[in-house]
Formats: C-alpha cells, sequence, structure tokens
RNA sequence: GGCCCGGUGGUCAAGCGGUUAAGACACCGCCCUUUCACGGCGGUAACACGGGUUCGAUUCCCGUCCGGGUCACCA
C-alpha cells in the first residue's frame, strides 16, 4: 500500500503540513514549571456547576504556577449545539471571577496567539494532520455504515472487549482499489486510527489526582474524523491540546477510560503526552418518591437545578460565596486558610492541584448556606446595598423600586450590626433579604401581632403604652436601653436577668421579654437586628403608628 | 458483563503502620446576652465486611460487598 498515495487521494487539497503549524504555534516562552491549561466545554447549553468547579480548578493551577489558563470552545457535534451556547459559557464564567487569559472571549472573538479556540474553525488543521497520519500507514479510510456498526456491536454482545478492532476491523485492510471505488461511487467515509495496541499491552499513567493508574493500551481503532471531515473529541483534544501547548489537562474523571486512546494518538502523532488531572465530578442525593435514599449520582443539569449556574443568581448567592464553597470543595485546607487569612482575596489561596479528592463530594446546599453567611456579613453595607439591589432588579422589580428609592435610608438598614468585630450573620442569599427586611418599608411591613405565650396580653398593652410614653428617636443606645429597664420594675418584670433566672416566680419577665414584645409590635419578627438602630431609622412617627395599631389591635 | 476508580461520623474531610481517629457544616445542650444574632464551651456520631502480612493495622496485600465512571461518527 503507499500510504503516501492514499494521503493525497483522501486530502487532495490539503497543502500545509505539520511542520507548518509547528512553526506557527511554537513552545510558549514561559517560566520553568509554569501551567498552561484550558476549559473546553462543548456550547450545548448554559455553564453547569460542574463545568464552573473544572474551570476553576484549572485556572486556579494557572494563576498558581504564572501559567495561562485559556479558554477553548469544542462544538465539534453540530446536533448537540444551543444558541448562544458560546456567550453563555463567557458570561457565567466572567459572573464567577473567571477571565481566561486568552482563548475564546466572546461568540466571534479571539484572544491570543494559539488560536483559533473554537474547534469548528480548526478544521483544516485537523485535516493537516489527519493526512499526516496517513502517510505514516497510521489511519485508514472506514466504509461501514451506521447500520453495519450497529451489527457488529451486538454481535459482540457478549465478547470481552467491543469495539472496532481484529476482525471486527472490516476496512482496516483494504486495497488501494477498494477504497478508490468506493470514492468513486461516493461513499461516505471515516477517517479511523490505525491502532497497534494489543490485547496484552498495559500502560500506566500518573494522574495527579488519581496517582497511579494501570489501564490495557488501547486496541481499538477509533474514528479520528467523522463522516463530515470534523473530528472526534479525541483526535481534536489529542491536536489541540499539543498545538495549544497545554501542559496539564484537567477535565472530567469520565475521561480516564480513554486515556489509553489518547496516548496512542499524542505518540502517534509524535507529540509529548501532556500531564492529567481528573477531576472527581459533584455528586447528588439520590431519593425515592418517599425521600429515602437510593444513592448518589452526578449533579444532573436536568434533574437538579442547584447544577445549572444560573441558580445562584437566580436565588441570589453572590459569585463570591459560591466560589469560596467550591473551593472548600477542592481543597480542604481551605477553610483553615481562610479562617487564618479572612480579609485576604481568594486569589491568594494557594490552590495544589494534588489535594484534590479522588472521589466525588455531595453537593451541600447547607453547607454553602453557612460559606455564604461568612462571605456576605464580610461585606461593606454598601457593598450589600449594590449587591440586593442588582439582585432585586433582574428578580423582584417592586422591591428594587423601594431600594433603589432611597439609597441611604438601604444602607443604612444594612449597616445595622455589620460594624463590629463580629458582624451579623443573618443573609446568605440576596432573595432572603426582602423577607428578613421588609418591616422597614411600608409597603411591605405586615404585623399579625402574634406574640409569645409567656407575656399575657395586658402585660404588652401595657409595656407598649409605657415605652410610648418615654420613646424618643434621638436616643442612643444606652439612653434607649436604660428606658426599657427602667420600665420593667413598675410592670413587674425585672432589668436584670440573672435575678429572673433565679427567682423566676416573682417576676412576669425580664428586660429581653419586654424588648422582645416592642420587637414584634414594631417589626412583626422575633428576630431583627439591633433594635435601637431600627427605631431610630424608622422614624419617631412610623414608630408611634405602629404601637398604636398593635394597642388597638390586641385591644 | 469487561476495564478503571473510589469507600473514615448525616455531609465535606485530616490522618497513610503504634493517634484519646483532627477540623468544618448540620444537630443537641450550656454560657454570654436587652431581643435576634455573634461568640465561647461541651455533646451525639465514623475507619463497609472477611481474610492475610506484622509485635501491632483505619493505614500494606487479597477477596467480598457497595457506590461511581466507561465501553458512539457525544463531548
Amino acid at each position: 500500500m503507499d500510504y503516501l498515495e492514499l494521503a493525497n487521494v483522501l486530502f487532495p487539497d490539503i497543502q500545509k503540513t505539520p511542520e507548518d503549524y509547528e512553526a506557527m504555534y511554537p513552545p510558549r516562552a514561559l517560566a520553568e514549571g509554569a501551567r498552561v491549561t484550558r476549559f473546553a466545554p462543548s456550547p450545548t447549553g448554559f455553564l453547569h456547576l460542574g463545568g464552573l468547579f473544572a474551570a476553576t480548578v484549572a485556572a486556579k493551577t494557572a494563576r498558581a504556577s504564572g501559567g495561562v489558563f485559556y479558554l477553548r470552545i469544542e462544538d465539534t457535534d453540530k446536533k448537540r449545539e444551543v444558541e448562544g451556547g458560546i456567550s453563555g459559557i463567557i458570561d457565567g464564567l466572567a459572573y464567577f471571577g473567571i477571565v481566561p487569559d486568552e482563548g475564546r472571549i466572546s461568540q466571534s472573538e479571539d484572544k491570543g496567539d494559539y488560536g483559533p479556540y473554537r474547534q469548528s474553525e480548526r478544521r483544516e488543521i485537523y485535516q493537516t494532520f489527519a493526512k499526516a497520519l496517513v502517510e505514516k500507514g497510521l489511519a485508514y479510510p472506514c466504509f461501514c455504515t451506521a447500520q453495519e456498526l450497529d451489527d457488529i456491536r451486538a454481535a459482540q454482545e457478549n465478547e470481552p472487549i467491543k469495539g472496532y478492532f481484529g476482525k471486527w476491523a472490516r476496512c482496516r485492510d483494504l486495497s488501494m482499489e477498494q477504497i478508490k471505488e468506493k470514492l468513486a461511487q461516493g461513499m461516505p467515509w471515516t477517517l479511523r486510527l490505525r491502532s497497534s495496541g494489543t490485547a496484552e499491552q498495559k500502560i500506566k499513567i500518573d494522574d495527579f489526582i488519581r496517582g497511579k493508574i494501570e489501564m490495557p493500551a488501547n486496541m481499538l481503532d477509533v474514528v479520528l474524523l467523522k463522516q463530515d471531515g470534523i473530528p472526534t473529541y479525541h483526535f481534536a483534544h489529542c491536536v489541540d491540546d499539543h498545538l495549544m501547548r497545554s501542559t496539564h489537562i484537567v477535565r472530567g474523571d469520565e475521561w480516564i477510560a480513554s486515556v489509553p486512546i489518547h496516548i496512542e494518538l499524542f505518540k502517534a502523532c509524535g507529540f509529548k503526552v501532556p500531564k492529567y488531572a481528573h477531576i472527581a465530578p459533584i455528586m447528588k442525593e439520590e431519593t425515592d418518591e418517599q425521600g429515602n435514599v437510593t444513592g448518589k449520582r452526578k449533579l444532573s443539569k436536568r434533574k437538579d437545578p442547584e447544577a445549572s449556574v444560573s441558580f445562584y443568581a437566580e436565588e441570589g448567592y453572590p459569585a463570591e460565596s459560591v466560589n469560596e464553597y467550591l473551593l472548600t470543595l477542592a481543597n480542604s485546607n481551605f477553610e483553615d486558610w481562610r479562617r487564618a487569612n479572612a480579609d485576604a482575596p481568594l486569589e491568594a489561596f494557594p490552590f495544589n492541584l494534588k489535594k484534590m479528592s479522588a472521589s466525588g463530594a455531595l453537593f451541600d446546599l447547607a453547607k454553602l448556606t453557612d460559606v455564604s453567611k461568612n462571605v456576605i456579613c464580610r461585606f461593606s453595607a454598601e457593598k450589600v446595598y449594590a449587591y440586593v439591589c442588582a439582585w432585586a432588579k433582574e428578580n423582584d422589580r417592586d422591591f428594587y423600586e423601594l431600594l433603589a428609592a432611597d439609597e441611604a435610608f438601604g444602607v443604612s438598614m444594612f449597616n445595622i450590626d455589620r460594624t463590629g468585630k463580629k458582624p451579623r450573620k443573618d443573609i446568605a442569599k440576596w432573595s432572603e433579604v426582602k423577607d428578613y427586611y421588609a418591616y422597614f418599608f411600608k409597603a411591605l411591613y405586615q404585623n399579625d401581632f402574634t406574640f409569645p405565650d409567656n407575656v399575657d396580653t395586658p402585660d404588652i398593652i401595657a409595656i407598649l403604652k409605657a415605652y410610648d410614653a418615654v420613646y424618643s428617636a434621638a436616643d442612643d443606645k444606652d439612653t434607649w436601653f436604660q428606658k426599657i429597664k427602667d420600665l420593667c420594675t413598675p410592670l413587674g418584670f425585672t432589668p436584670n436577668v440573672k435575678e429572673y433566672k433565679q427567682n423566676p416566680d416573682a417576676f412576669k419577665g425580664h428586660v429581653g421579654d419586654v424588648s422582645g414584645v416592642i420587637r414584634i409590635a414594631v417589626t412583626g419578627r422575633r428576630n431583627t437586628p439591633d433594635l435601637c438602630s431600627i427605631l431610630a431609622l424608622l422614624g419617631e412617627e412610623e414608630v408611634h403608628a405602629r404601637i398604636a395599631a398593635c394597642i388597638s389591635a390586641l385591644a
């Protein structure tokens, strides 16, 4: 067989050679140890949490080493592509602060010297390298139809090794005449690798996360180029990551099984094999209708709302919170680092690929909530106000109008209990703010005047009347509190909590019960930030009105 | 089914031959406290199972079980 002739018959239009591309995309001039990583999603929908996680890990890996992180779009399957998929991914990443150093930066723009970064624009490159493989006798055209392939699969049902190889590889040894004849008939063809693997061969890989793995070598004549001339994932991965000079392949662990194929391909092409880091997926507990746990599975975009990154934007979890949560999953020492470096930017965390867990973690919303409260309590009131406004503008227009009507008021509201060493941790996501802070707005304020059972209604009314008489919005915290204490004794309560605990039968309650009554009368809630600040912000007129309304409701 | 990978409290996880088996979240209790929080202290709770190797196994080996992945002209 004259492979040179075959190559020209198959790829008559390809003039360039692999050497041309090697020269066009020279090795990167980076410092020793700098890692080049990428995120390479297919634009099949919006970004999901697993993708964000992989991108985060890849980006951190590159940044921590002074390397390069780039975005490549793997759109070799036009059937699955969705409209706006590319910008959905780019915008999604940007929302979480991930801006690639190079690669695809918009629906139609690239940045960097190793592009194009969209696979559908790299057709000629793949064909050039495919042609070179044919010239070396390492690839051949296959004319099998989908039906024939199905038949092979059916026949192999009980075989230990399945796939296109050995006696099943019917097109492997076609003569030049047969090939030319089929081509002349216009039969569509795919290009397959002529694998040199045997059933006995083993390969070893040293994965950054999994460690040493031994697997049977590839022996399948996998498809390199589909009928439409577009490469499969395997071939595109090989050509792109070589030409774009990736040093570390960070990807989901569903790819582990195909590493033998990839290694054979890199070697067949004469490329250096990159390092691999296969990350475990984020899992979700699976339950039946009764809520019993039946197992776990990968977070699914279709079944789990929290799989989609847009869920976090809609619920109002700040990107910072999601990022921190993801980092707790990625490197378990992150939380220790955060405690020791409370105010350091996330970028300062010394991320370590090797500390990644080999098994998939269950997604834990309670943990995210906790992380998020810790993140938000460090925000300034101005920042909270800005975030809540931005969230409400998209998700709750009425609430947005209320907030935007008075910025100073909004900031003051979020500033309560936020300035000390131990800021209040009450907000985990912006969507709960409206409920927590409703009493600040006349339009939202509601009160069903439900008081705890330990205070009788006549006492409630007495407390409110007495407080209404002494209240002044100008009171500072000490004055305010002293006034409440002064109310206690005449009404049968004690200003001293300890005293009450020592002798609970001697009093109707303590100063905490008294302030609790005032809180509920004015806000309708049993838990709020500092009451004194709330009353001052609400203003005298409003406070008096609310107290009066409460008294008449109870009377 | 073949081939890979994994299996420490409910969850995330340190530990990697000798530990009272860390820590975080959640939960419970106590303390602090004008409420709510915050904070502090304490508590319940774990090495999947069976065989080896060893003076000694959570740590090493084998088997079993369980969980996950993969076996496309999808990525």
